[in-house]
DNA sequence: TTATTATGTAAGTATCCACTTACGTCTACG
DNA sequence: CGTAGACGTAAGTGGATACTTACATAATAA
């Protein structure tokens, strides 16, 4: 035979690219056309690779998901051992850290994006898939430093997979606001730091 | 001259139908012709009332604006006179109402097709009013109530600016939880209701 | 009655965009 | 070498849809 089939490999590389054209994009203004000029080449071309310009959004979102969960996990990994003294102190550091990201990944414009297409049955089961084991993981998060606690957690915060979507609340309408610039950054790190901490039951950071 | 300029009426009488047609299929799936269908009339006809589709949009975020202030503005109405004993009970039961309530006006659905035209500046800007207007009551409803209590509020609450944005994120990501049926309506209402009356610093409800 | 303007009906236009077809060139393997 | 399939280039196609045009009819003020 002849010319071994590299589109896999092809298609991990475009995916990064897709993924940029689709955050700055959004879905709609996305067109096929841009997203192949994106990634410098021709349209049938990245039809070659994915059937559909669905197929390709959704792509994209499996890439992000992997993406953002390394980053918690990452952040998890800075510090291997909970402090006794402060069993907060892990997850403290993280909400800080996702108050003060401005969405690099681009991973909630990728979410709006999908959630004016909630009508396609596929887009919004992978959105729905990708929220619901979010939550998971930070309801683990949230478990794990309730139990390594010596005082009990306040009523509301002893409800972690109640904390964990008001988290993720939190998290979504940041975004959102940072969209339409409802507020500044200082507004949207005292919202994770401050009242992030307050729901999931730490001491609220020194700052 | 002849026959008297009803427009004003019609277009009255037609931005609830708008709306309801918005709501339920998004800005995008919201067809000029689909709304000339839901209006009974044909798109030239609507043409002659709005002269865009974009202008057809602002009109029914204008109306539900203010549908969505006077509801408020009801349930504030209800209790008349603070309770000395307990001054959060009218804010209380407010956030009960909006976490039972099921979106009936469909305000977080036309937002949510507003968000996904973030690029058009003036939707956008449409958006943005109507958040800082919205943000503005809530924290002055917080404000009323901080000044009627006779004990302090705890420290995350006394920010009422910051509070109120807090609310408005779990009632949009209510919404979007309601959208993608991410957890049950108990989950919404314990949501509302003991998260955002710890947020707001109010006793949390009795059930 | 009549001129004038609102209202109704029907068809059309222009543009955008997801997706396709046709065809030429290059490269690895037999 | 020859050829099968990967890769590149260019031009369509068909359908959806915001917005328009043309014309008929109904109602109101003079």
């Amino acid at each position: 035979m002849a010319r071994p089939n590299r589109s896999d490999q092809r298609k991990t590389e475009l995916t990064p690219v897709l993924a940029k054209a689709f955050a700055e994009l959004g879905y709609r203004s996305a067109t096929t056309a841009a997203l192949a000029e994106a990634c410098g080449l021709r349209e049938n071309q990245l039809y070659r690779l994915w059937p559909s310009k669905k197929a390709m959004f959704l792509a994209t979102l499996d890439y992000l998901y992997e993406l953002e969960t390394l980053w918690w996990e990452e952040q998890l990994a800075a510090d291997p051992k909970p402090d006794a003294a402060d069993p907060g102190k892990t997850a403290r550091r993280i909400l800080d850290e996702e108050g003060k990201s401005r969405g690099e990944t681009g991973l909630h414009r990728i979410i709006f994006a999908g959630l004016s297409e909630s009508d396609d049955p596929e887009i919004s089961a992978a959105l729905t898939a990708m929220y619901q084991r979010f939550h998971k993981f930070i309801a683990n998060v949230l478990k794990r430093h309730a139990k390594a606690r010596d005082t009990p957690l306040p009523d509301h915060a002893a409800q972690p997979n109640l904390a964990a979507w008001s988290l993720i609340a939190l998290a979504t309408f940041s975004n959102i606001a940072r969209e339409f610039d409802l507020f500044p950054i200082a507004t949207q790190r005292k919202l994770m730091a401050q009242v992030g901490s307050e729901i999931a039951g730490l001491n609220p950071p020194a700052d």
